[in-house]
RNA sequence: GCCCCGGUGUCCCAAUCGGCAGAGGAAGCGGUCUUAAACACCGUCCAGGUGUGGGUUCGAGUCCCACCCGGGGCACCA
């Protein structure tokens, strides 16, 4: 024992620890039981990828987590609180082919030290719900997914320019092109035209909208928010134009536009330069210059392309497009600043009212017609505000003098009536590519036949297993390592028996995390993913708590597999996590913690210098869990002195276990029953920070009747501390468990259950009611709870100081809010 | 440019409905213990008004408007 240890007068934080890990194994706590009567509660945190050890942000998202999930078995619900990793991934394939070996030797090495951390972290998982999605056992579900959504057209593949990582040498879904760079590396993204997998998410783009109007009132603002955006719906019309090309032909093109009310000042098209639809109507004359521009583009970064200050460019197709509400024939163009795979890749552009068809125009000298009546003294140059409809008629319909709503509806219904155009919605979600070409994935089970085409591998031939790759067979090389595996691609087609092959790619590993929390539920089921019954008994998950980075990538993934999983009658609700926590960082001076910074704070460090309670109660007290904890900023010594505080209450109690308290000192007894009431309302609303600061009340209220109050042999003081130690539970499980058994009770102080409060004990006696006169405190009274407006206001008007100040002035009004305050208006 | 969140003592942070501006912690200071120091324990100090300017109200940290600062999301999405 260090002479530090010596001086905290007995208490041991590591030999506590030592202690209770064996006790509560054999309790085993917190196995959740599917046939359990009580009611059901599902806690589920983000699992975590098994990069090294746990560090700072693992220890408060589960410091956090952990809370809820001990508070509601204390309140006598069966908890599932399960845990996993998502084990396949890009650091396990790149420290495989630096180390010369297989991913999974570096994989499930990091999954049992994490483990053993989480458990002496004392976390209430169920461990024997435990799973990896790079477990076969898991990944053939994984596949048979793919397979079913594939089976209703929720999974193709088509040919398309795509994002592409050149560092990690494979493809991206637009969710981790982070400013045109991968999310993951950094490396700047290029565009490729490959074919790929894709998921239709964009089906359940108005629905995945829709429910976030449900999910607002228990899901953090800013996630919401985020997925709004990202959806990003817009409304307004697809207007058809004619355009005559070379040789006389014709055909239609369609734009899509959210402002159809200003088609009157359409006065040229553009078509993005990467669409096809370019290349097809630009003229034989103008080809070459199409097609170096085309050329340049394609060069073009997607840094450099979204760079919206950079001068508009194009080049003239040598097509003409009708305007369909006054028959003039309008030039196209092509240019890079229209996206080849939003709306219909063409678009209608109208300088007078948007600033980047101004833009344009002004470039290549295109003429404006205002088609809104800009304000008198408008200087600017697109005018995108509100105003009359202007220079907007033709022989059967006028826009002029409406305002813009008004606009829109008349002409949308009358390019409606003409068969020119539609009313239309339009997204900027795309469809989710599923792809990679990494071989630490779970393999797309399809087999490409060259008589059969595309074959699903039959179910019973699942799962397709990775083949033994290791080290330099890994190396990227722009087409996945699997289809250098030449034993393993080169297949029977399930069909024909002929020769063929697998596809080689591998899945993101966002599949993965789609629908991991479905197979906690029921997670050695043989029979399909998930038991139904299990799902139908957990799901949806009541709480959610994770890190915000995941806004719309993994959040938006889960929620279109739930809806998908619906519609395929395996699930029945629509909402995968019913509401959500997200924590913020921890942080140290300021700055995310780095290696370059050397910034970094060691979790090992922190809990061998303080324990895992002080690390755990620092983390939780810090402040509202969204906000960031700087690290610097805390005291792992004070939350550890706290934690001696309250220990030592529990070797003062003189009374013996089971001793009524009823007899006990009533002052004292209020603030035990204060402070479980309003824990569990702190609890449920996550300000777990005000919890503590309650708990650190109540030790300091039992100490206090210790020392200088009624004393350690009443009955209220062993009150006070047993309920310290039942919310300690939550936050500090060693030091809880240390103190139930001082005070002469078996373990496990986690399941004892919630502290039940006797209603009497939350009513004072009297109250401090306060008195202002203008606003300004003047007086207190101690008056009964119940007193009447009337007694309060007589006895707040006959108060000697409030007499005083009244003096020589006339009282106008009298606000009488009792028990609590009087307010006296004079002059 | 549009949208979301925040700004309270030296620092981290409380203040359910608009009703006493501070709960809890850290740091500081004083004391007890000690030969002494550290640790521990006990006690204690701190706002001219909650980023700025207006407004609503009997009453505003809280509601409304504008702005400033910090953090985050989306962005050539027609």
């Amino acid at each position: 024992m260090s002479e530090q240890d010596e001086n905290r007068e007995g208490y041991d934080v590591h030999a506590t620890e030592a202690k209770w890990l064996p006790v509560w194994d054999e309790l085993d706590p917190f196995r959740a039981d599917d046939d359990s009567p009580r009611e059901k509660r599902y806690a589920l945190t983000m699992f975590p990828y098994p990069s090294g050890d746990l560090h700072m942000g693992h220890a408060e998202v589960t410091a956090l987590h952990d809370v809820i999930a001990r508070y509601w078995w204390q309140r006598g619900f069966e908890v599932l609180n399960p845990i996993g990793w998502d084990s396949f991934g890009l650091p396990a394939e790149n420290a495989a082919i630096r180390r010369d070996e297989h991913p999974a030797t570096y994989t499930y090495a990091n999954i049992e030290t994490q483990a053993a951390s989480f458990r002496k972290y004392a976390v209430s998982f169920d461990w024997s719900r435990r799973l990896h999605t790079s477990d076969p056992e898991y990944y053939r579900w994984t596949q048979w997914l793919f397979l079913k959504l594939r089976e209703e057209g929720l999974a193709y593949r088509k040919s398309s320019p795509v994002n592409w990582c050149p560092h990690d040498q494979t493809v991206l879904a637009n969710e981790q092109v982070v400013d045109g760079h991968c999310e993951r590396c950094g490396a700047l993204v290029t565009k490729r035209e490959l074919t790929q997998w894709y998921f239709k998410i964009t089906d359940y783009a108005q629905e995945l909208l829709d429910d976030l109007d449900v999910l607002e009132p228990t899901w953090p603002a800013r996630v919401v928010s985020a997925q709004r955006n990202w959806i990003g719906r817009s409304e307004g019309a697809h207007v058809d134009f004619q355009v005559a090309t070379d040789g006389g032909g014709s055909r239609e093109v369609s734009v899509y536009t959210t402002r159809p009310d200003t088609l009157f000042g359409a006065t040229f098209m553009v078509v993005a330069a990467d669409a096809k639809l370019a290349a097809e109507i630009v003229s034989d004359q103008q080809r070459k210059t199409f097609e170096d521009y085309l050329e340049e583009t394609r060069r073009a970064s997607d840094v450099d392309r979204m760079a919206t200050d950079r001068p508009k460019s194009g080049v003239f197709l040598g097509a003409y497009a009708v305007n369909p509400v006054n028959g003039v024939s309008v030039p196209v163009w092509a240019s890079d600043y229209v996206l080849a795979d939003y709306g219909t890749g063409a678009i209608m552009a109208v300088p007078g009212q948007d600033q980047r068809d101004w833009d344009f125009a002004r470039e290549y000298d295109l003429p404006v017609i205002r088609t809104v009546q800009p304000p008198e003294d408008w200087e600017g140059e697109a005018f995108t505000g509100h105003g009359p409809a202007i220079n907007s008629a033709n022989d059967s319909v006028s826009l002029d003098g409406l305002e813009i709503d008004e606009a829109k509806r008349t002409i949308i219904d009358y390019l409606e009536k003409q068969g020119s155009g539609r009313g239309a919605v339009n997204y900027r979600l795309r469809d989710w590519l599923l792809s990679r070409q990494r071989f630490w994935g779970c393999p797309i089970p399809i087999v490409h036949c060259p008589v059969d085409g595309e074959v699903a591998v039959p179910e019973d031939q699942l799962p397709v297993v990775l083949p033994e790759l290791k080290g330099a067979d890994l190396k990227p090389k722009g087409v996945s390592p699997l289809a250098a595996a030449e034993d393993w691609v080169n297949v029977e087609c399930p069909t024909c028996g002929g020769p063929a092959k697998r596809d080689s790619d591998t899945m993101d590993t966002f599949v993965d995390s789609s629908w991991y929390f479905l197979r906690y539920c029921s997670p050695h089921f043989e029979d399909g993913p998930f038991d139904p019954a299990a799902a139908r008994a957990w799901m949806p998950a009541d709480i959610y708590v994770g890190g915000v980075e995941h806004a719309v990538l993994h959040l938006l993934y889960a929620r279109f597999f739930t809806k998908a999983l619906r519609d395929l009658g395996l699930l029945e609700i629509g909402e995968p996590f019913a509401a959500q926590l997200n924590q913020g960082f921890v942080i140290n001076h300021g700055k995310k913690m780095s290696k370059s910074l050397g910034n970094g704070v060691n979790l090992g460090d922190e809990l061998s210098q303080f324990g895992v309670d002080a690390v755990r109660l620092t983390l939780v007290f810090a402040g509202p869990p969204e906000d960031d904890i700087d690290w610097a900023d805390m005291s792992p010594a004070g939350s550890l002195r706290f934690l001696q505080r309250a220990w030592r209450l529990s070797g003062d109690v003189a009374s013996a276990p089971g001793v009524s308290p009823e007899s006990g000192d009533v002052a004292l007894r209020r603030v035990t029953h204060r402070t479980v009431h309003e824990a569990a309302g702190l609890i449920e609303s996550f300000r777990f920070n005000v919890m503590v600061a309650r708990m650190m009340e109540l030790v300091n209220a039992t100490r206090k009747a210790i020392d200088s109050g009624p004393g350690a042999e009443d009955p209220a003081v062993r009150e006070a501390t047993e309920v310290v130690a039942i919310l300690l539970s939550l936050v500090a499980p060693y030091t809880a468990e240390e103190m139930w058994s001082r005070l002469g009770h078996q373990p496990t102080v986690a399941r004892v259950g919630w502290p039940v409060v006797d209603e009497a004990l939350l009513v004072e006696d009297s109250v401090t009611a306060v008195v202002q006169v203008q606003g300004k405190l003047r007086a207190r009274l101690e008056v009964s709870p119940d007193i009447s407006e009337a007694d309060l206001e007589a006895a707040a008007l006959a108060d000697e100081s409030v007499q005083r100040t009244l003096e020589g002035k006339q009282v106008r009004k009298v606000i009488v809010r009792a028990p609590k305050l009087v307010n006296i208006v004079a002059g």
